[in-house]
DNA sequence: CGTTCACTTCGGCGCCGGCCGAAGCATGAC
DNA sequence: GTCATGCTTCGGCCGGCGCCGAAGTGAACG
């Protein structure tokens, strides 16, 4: 009883097509704004603030406010896989269409927006956690003053501006957070100053090199 | 844009609470009449039928006609995963109160009804699948001329009837089918009888004797 | 063959919920 | 201050869907 009028509301939510389109966009882990969901969903913005509404009420999405933007994602990992569970079941082609679109390299380490992400994405959120670098919350993040010293030594001290200093930014294809803001675009500015990775043409794939390889290994402690 | 149209069109499905209700009692991977569905979510058989029928049409029941009634089950296992996805977003209590209710005992064996499930119930389906005594199909099954010696041998023949001989039966711990039907009732009765297994107290579980660890892995190649 | 029972189809009612236009808060730019 | 921008709230319209009563199939039973 308790537990089908739980899914009950919870699906009801996902059952909405303009819903549904937001919560597809808002899949590989990126934050959107308000006006930029209500372009995905083909609605307008007020349709749109009502939508997001119900699904941070039901706790499917995370809201958080930035300057006069407010910028909405994935409440958690789980909702993610909810997702890719229900698609399972409404299509032939199931999550590997979604998931595994690009294959591997994609995976293994690729940009998003301007910081990195995939396996070596998350791997350097992790080791710069672990080191006590950064501090990464649910919803935001900080940079210790030890992590200050070590990205200035790295060469990644990031650019002033108004742009959220340290933010997660969870990853699709690893469902966990990974380094974004303005400290993340200057660390994978840095590693491509670097030659650690390159750009490749036509995917937002990027290639690790054989000093990438060495540095990833000797400056962060990661086996790529 | 296509994905998300799937999305909506499946997750509409579970929105409702009267359908939430019936796949709920469908998620131990029985499968129930259209009257009991019909009571089980509340509503009037009409009501009921309409709801089923859509269900169906979505392809997340897979029906099966039977003298006047009609058996309604999961049409797969993807189905269940898919509710047990949107039960971990929907409650504070995720899956584990619903796969794990019981504990680690109903997992290893227990009745299902008159026959048996559980890893000892799956188990079983599995040996005799794989020797070719029985055929399991998706939707029913049938023994061979083999298997109908074997169980003859065992003290399990069938009693004579107009229940179904034998037929898949979705385990809602394992995910995989395990026998029900008229070959599964005459197995588990016989396995009583042996002493391979007694019921318990309170529980559907049921405890493996001694004689039973030996008896299974003899006569069936199964390490309990 | 008539009765009963399980289930489905049909028709009409009523409500819930999505949709947008217009107006109301905020924040930031000038 | 004024203006522009992003988002939310309010109000009313309307379509869709869930609901049930009644009537229609198809199967089992005596």
């Amino acid at each position: 009883m308790s537990d089908s009028n739980r899914i009950a509301a919870t699906a009801a939510l996902l059952g909405d097509p303009a819903r549904a389109n937001m919560l597809a966009a808002l899949m590989d882990g990126s934050a959107l704004t308000a006006k930029e969901l209500a372009y995905a969903a083909h609605v307008t913005p007020q349709t749109a603030s009502g939508h997001l509404g119900k699904l941070a009420d039901g706790g499917l999405l995370a809201a958080e406010k930035q300057g006069r933007h407010r910028y909405y994602r994935l409440a958690s990992p789980l909702v993610g896989q909810m997702l890719e569970g229900v698609m399972a079941v409404g299509g032939p082609e199931p999550t590997r269409a979604i998931a595994w679109r690009g294959g591997e390299a994609l995976r293994t380490a690729r940009t998003c927006y301007d910081h990195l992400a995939g396996r070596l994405g998350v791997a350097l959120a992790d080791a710069l956690s672990e080191r006590g670098h950064v501090a990464l919350g649910t919803d935001g993040g900080e940079v210790t003053e030890q992590g200050q010293r070590f990205l200035d030594e790295f060469g990644a001290a990031p650019a002033p501006g108004r742009r959220v200093f340290c933010r997660p930014c969870l990853d699709w294809s690893e469902r966990r957070p990974h380094l974004a803001g303005r400290v993340g675009a200057a660390l994978a500015c840095r590693c491509f100053e670097l030659g650690w990775i390159a750009r490749q043409r036509d995917t937002r794939a990027v290639k690790i090199s054989q000093e990438g390889l060495e540095g990833f290994r000797e400056k962060f402690g990661i086996a790529v």
